[in-house]
Parts: structure tokens; sequence; C-alpha cells
DNA sequence: CCTGGAGTTGTCCTA
DNA sequence: TTAGGACAACTCCAG
């Protein structure tokens, strides 16, 4: 005999607001159990990354806050977790948002068997994406690899976007269990590294919701302008919230629509929703190319000889090349958890072009550095800077880390705020200090190889080298 | 099947 | 100082 209840099973869905399979486990009219499972099962160099574990453990405490303290927390292999709490509990009915990776579709394949044979009844909602990833097709059916026709499908189904729903009024919750404390999920570890993001950010719905408002209020308008000056705070930095889903995209998109028909941001709108598509994008192509974050999407790179020189790939991590905007986004990423997006690209750049070091160790690094460290964002951003992906820059476009801080970082603010031993050079040394005259660097403290290190690589030299190879596999 | 237009994010040189 | 073209062709996509 089925008891009157279900099992609500929360995965990268972390809120209460427009969460599908909550609004139909609330309006099913059972006693709700909320679980939440830990099983880091996924393959190779993909188990959760030590900054978003940090991001996870809080996320998970807001949303048992919000729910009474009513979540079940259990670690282990979630077949075997589902399947001991089916027996159990003899739920009517069990609900959950879909994830996207490889390994979770073919989990929730292999589930879909045992719920049949367990005769449960289980749905799953889409609760991350605008759209599916393989409802966006061509005119022939096959998916898109390039992002403009893409984004121009993809805006035709949002036209009449779904209105968000809100949180349920009233969540009927299965009588008191025993839980574990989320402590036993031991999502932290030992060393406390991570009391410095607690300034910083606020996992979590509201601070999600916080985060949307403020940068709607503040930086729509001149989003189209601003949105690539690392300088400012002028980006949402809403990609740990959405990763986790503490926000639904639906909630960011009709957010802006309405705010930007009340402040006249169109211009503003319309670019910081094509950044929403480009997340959308890119699980469409992991969604074709489930081997993405591993193999390059062009197979003619599989030929590239990338030099494995650990040194500068060290260098590289710490921050220490030598180069100011390269090593202020690295440390920034260090000390903070999240990059730029646009300091993003040039470190990848460095990295692929100029060192000639393989994407995937970027990428590597990216996941276990990043509180949004997110498997189709991260792989779709480093084959697209190394030039393997689907939409790849032209092989020539190599980034000049001195010209573009220049562009971006005008006034070096950036450089300053993460590389304090350059703080006192004038502006028009910060960016490229080894070229100052001597007594400039005397003056500001400075001494290239003693307490900055001189660059660890000549950007003429390697960039003509970085073309010569990438000619060598057309 | 053919055709033409287009392709996130750049750099460097020249006039 | 600044604006425009070269860098290279190739693939994708829509009609």
């Amino acid at each position: 005999m089925t008891n009157r209840m279900a099992i609500l099973w929360f995965r990268q869905d972390l809120r209460l607001d427009d969460n599908p399979a909550l609004l139909a486990a609330s309006r099913s009219g059972l006693e709700i159990l909320p679980l939440y499972i830990h099983d880091d099962f996924a393959p190779g160099s993909w188990k959760i990354g030590g900054a978003s574990r940090w991001w996870l453990h809080n996320s998970l405490q807001s949303l048992n806050a919000r729910l009474n303290a009513r979540i079940l927390f259990q670690a282990g292999d979630t077949r075997a977790v589902l399947s001991g709490l089916i027996e159990r509990f003899k739920p009517a009915a069990l609900f959950y948002n879909r994830c996207y990776e490889p390994w979770n579709r073919n989990l929730e394949k292999n589930l879909a068997d045992l719920f049949k044979r367990l005769g449960i009844v289980a749905q799953s909602f889409n609760a991350s994406l605008l759209n599916e990833p393989w409802d966006i097709k061509k005119s022939d059916g096959t998916p898109y690899s390039v992002y403009t026709p893409y984004f121009r499908a993809s805006m035709q189904k949002l036209n009449e976007p779904k209105r968000p729903q809100n949180a349920p009024d009233h969540i009927r919750f299965k009588e008191d269990q025993d839980s574990p404390p989320l402590e036993s999920l031991n999502l932290l570890g030992k060393t406390p590294w991570y009391k410095k993001l607690e300034p910083l950010w606020s996992p979590g719905e509201p601070g999600a919701r916080e985060a949307l408002d403020r940068f709607l209020k503040n930086h729509l308008k001149n989003y189209a302008q601003e949105r690539d000056r690392p300088d400012l705070n002028a980006t949402s930095a809403l990609s740990p919230h959405l990763h986790f889903g503490e926000i639904s995209p639906r909630r960011v998109l009709w957010e802006t629509r309405k705010n930007a028909a009340l402040n006249k941001s169109e211009g503003g709108a319309e670019k910081f929703i094509s950044e929403l598509l480009w997340r959308e994008f890119s699980n469409h192509l992991l969604h074709s190319h489930p081997d993405m974050a591993e193999q390059p999407i062009k197979a003619k790179f599989s030929r590239m000889e990338w030099r494995n020189d650990k040194e500068a790939l060290a260098q590289w991590k710490r921050g220490q090349t030598g180069i100011p905007i390269i090593d202020a986004g690295m440390r920034q990423l260090w000390q903070t958890g999240w990059i730029h997006n646009r300091v993003r690209m040039i470190v990848a750049s460095l990295l692929v072009k100029n060192l000639g070091i393989d994407w995937r160790e970027g990428e590597r690094w990216f996941w276990d550095c990043l509180l949004d460290a997110d498997l189709a964002n991260n792989a779709a951003g480093w084959q697209w800077v190394a030039g393997c992906g689907a939409d790849a820059a032209p092989y020539f476009r190599i980034f000049n880390p001195v010209a573009q801080a220049r562009k971006f970082d005008p006034e070096g603010k950036y450089i300053r705020a993460f590389v304090p031993e350059l703080e006192k050079l004038p502006t028009e040394n910060i960016f490229e200090p080894w070229t100052a005259p001597s007594p400039i660097l005397s003056a500001a403290g400075v001494n290239i190889g003693q307490n900055y290190p001189a660059p660890i690589v000549d950007l003429k030299v390697s960039r003509q080298k970085a073309l010569e190879a990438y000619a060598q596999i057309k």
C-alpha cells in the first residue's frame, strides 16, 4: 500500500521560485519529502570542484532553511539511495528536474527503468534552460553549430515565453523524519580556505534574486558598453546562481524584459539576453557533442601538438606570469572563485596560444576554482578560445594581453586590485612593466625578477609560433 | 542541389 | 591619430 506522500528530489534546482518539479509536487496534494543526494559520481576530472563544493554547501543550507529544515540529506549512490527510500516510504510519486551533463542524462535513463520496475510514477521537468537542448533544430532536423542562427531560432521560440511560476503558497511536508545534518555530506574540507569567499558571495535563492535586481537596476542600461570592463562591477555575476539553479533562466529573461520596457534599456537587455542564450547554446552543443569537455569538436585539432610545460602551467595557475592582466585574472579566480568574462578569454588565449598548452589543462583548472564551474559553459568557452570549437574564432585571432588590458582596464584599476605589487606604477607603465624605465620602476618599488616576475613568454615570438602551429593543422 | 551571405568577443600595418 | 584592409579560406545555414 502506498503512502500519500511524494519525494521531491532536488538537484541543480535549489530554489522555490519557478521550480516545475516543486510546483507539480505541491499540486499533487501529496505530502512532500524534500530530498538531496550527494553522489559525486561524475567520471574522470569532473568530480565537483573545491570552490563549487563550498557554494553547494551554502546553497543547500539556504534552501533547507526556506523549507523549514525538512530536507533529507543523503550521501551515496543515487540508485541505491532512491531504491532504499522508495522501499521505505512507498511514495505515490517522485518529482525532479533534469540535469544535462552526459552522466546525468545516462543516470536519468537508468532511473527510468528502475522506477518502472518499482512501479513508481516519476515525473521530470526542465528547470535549468529556456529551451531543451534538443528542441532547437535547423529546418533539416539537425542541431546547430553556429551561434547566431541558433540564437535567432531560439528567440523565435522565446517571443512568447512561458511566464515564470511563483513558489507555491504553501508546502505540505511529510511528518518529521530523522535527517542526517547537511554537514554529513562533507562538502567542506578541513582547511577553511573558503572563509575568503564568505564576504563576497551570497549562495542561495535570496542572494540570486538580489544579484539579479542589483544588476537590472544599476547595469542593464549600459550593459552593451560596460560588460567588457573588468574594472567596473557591471556584469550580473549570476553564473554560479544559475549553475545551481537558485534562479530560473525564465525568471531572468522575464525580469530583464520587464525592466527594459520600463527603463528603455533595450540595447542592454538585448545584449544581456544574448549572453543568457550563450548558456543555452553551450548546452545545445553539449547535447550534440557529449564528449565536448574532453575532445575537440573540430576533429583536425586532435593533431595539434601541445607543449607539456609544467612550470609555465604552474605560473599561469598561480598568477605569476609577469603579464599583469593575466596575473590579475588568475589571482581573481583563486581569491574570489570567479573571473570576469573578458579576462577569461584573455587568460585562456595566453595559455593556449602563447604558451601552447592544451586547452584541457586550463579547462580543468577552471573547473576546480570556479564557483560557476559548469560542464557545458566551461568546455564551450575553452574550445572557442582554442579554436577547436564548432563556432570558433579564426585561428589568427590571438589576443594581445597588453592591448586588451589597455582597452578594457584603461586606468589599470583591475590590475591594481589583484596585483598589489604594481599598485604604485603609473598607469602608462602598468600594462607592460618590463618596458618601464628603471627610475619609474624603482620609484614604484617594483623590481622585475625580484618582487614581480619578468614575463614568462615573449608575446610577439609566441604569437608567430602559434600562427605557424595553427596553420599546420589546417 | 546550388548559391550567396555570414560568421561574439582581434591584431597589425599602412596610408 | 585613426580608419580600413589583410589575415584565409571554410563551413554553416537559409532560401
